[in-house]
DNA sequence: GGTAAGTGCTACATTGAAGTGACAGTTACT
DNA sequence: AGTAACTGTCACTTCAATGTAGCACTTACC
């Protein structure tokens, strides 16, 4: 593929994601109009709709999984993971904000989803396990608990470096759910 | 207006709210059906897809506003007014669980939307003033926090009450953010 | 029981977005 | 410089959802 045609492919897969984003039902042709390229431009990468939807939900949940592998939440020390994941998947927030969750589509991406999910889940069973977290809380609520935290600081301090958000998060998180 | 009627409005009203929830761009005919009525019915009380909405929205914010005058977030003791509030809230959310953010278009609901916002910001300095929460915690990260907590809670947990919702919310937010 | 209020149904016009085709013009790469 | 890749534009078709009209029918309420 030609340089500039990856850079139009780049400016609407990024500008599709802040868009749906805010609001779910964006057109294709709002979509292109604020990417600079023309609508049929889209239709040329992508035969629908639902395509380019896919295309964006996949560069998140790859991001999703890279910044996983990273943070070797099986082997880490747990504050460390725990640390090394929330900046990770503050920055994918921050590239790649559109809700997985809106994804029933598209099969694989589910799936993949689910398994990071698990991932997740078990590292938090590993921290309570060490104490990091108390017992006492339900896994529900700290499963669920941490992607907003994540979610909220990716988005309402702006002014922070993604280390930095991470710290809040890790802190309030920690302080939240955490141990003696 | 009838009894039927009465009940047949309701049902739209918070069937609606439930759709939307889950999928912002339902339509009427989807709506009405899982309403159990007509789509035509529908338009028989509101103009237009657009006043349908008003009137959900509308719905939220004015419990809301119960809610948050029961409360009494400016008199009664910090610690009491916080749990009263919560608690209200995650009624509110199980009941009308439309993201009131979204609602740009009427000018009305945004401006008491706005001023509800500044009534619990309000609420959370006077909060800090007193030792409850911590001084060194930004604003935005309090006020942006607590929203997102009753509203995890209120999905999240649905096999407890909402004043069992309630204490799992308050001691997250006040261990998270709260002074010694 | 009678009446007015309310509903369901079928049909229709309108609008906006999705998706496609053809062609001329431009731009990156050799 | 020449070619292939890429893009923009105009012009369609299709489709789903919005919004409207009229009529037969049911049901709450006096």
């Amino acid at each position: 593929m030609r340089a500039d045609a990856v850079r139009n492919l780049e400016a609407v897969l990024t500008t599709g994601a802040r868009m749906l984003a805010a609001d779910p039902g964006a057109s294709i042709a709002a979509i292109a109009a604020e990417a600079g390229v023309d609508r049929r431009t889209v239709y040329r990468r992508f035969a629908s709709r639902e395509e380019l939807l896919a295309a964006i939900y996949e560069a998140r949940v790859e991001a999703i999984e890279r910044a996983v592998e990273d943070a070797r939440l099986r082997e880490a020390p747990v504050a460390v993971a725990l640390h090394r994941y929330v900046e990770g998947i503050i920055g994918v927030n921050r590239k790649w904000p559109v809700e997985l969750a809106r994804m029933k589509a598209d099969e694989t991406i589910r799936d993949r989803r689910d398994a990071l999910i698990r991932e997740v889940d078990a590292f938090l069973e590993r921290s309570t396990g060490e104490g990091l977290l108390r017992a006492d809380v339900p896994a529900a609520w700290a499963s669920s608990l941490l992607p907003q935290l994540m979610h909220l600081a990716s988005q309402q301090l702006p002014e922070l470096t993604d280390a930095q958000a991470a710290d809040m998060v890790v802190d309030t998180f920690l302080r939240g759910l955490g141990g003696r």
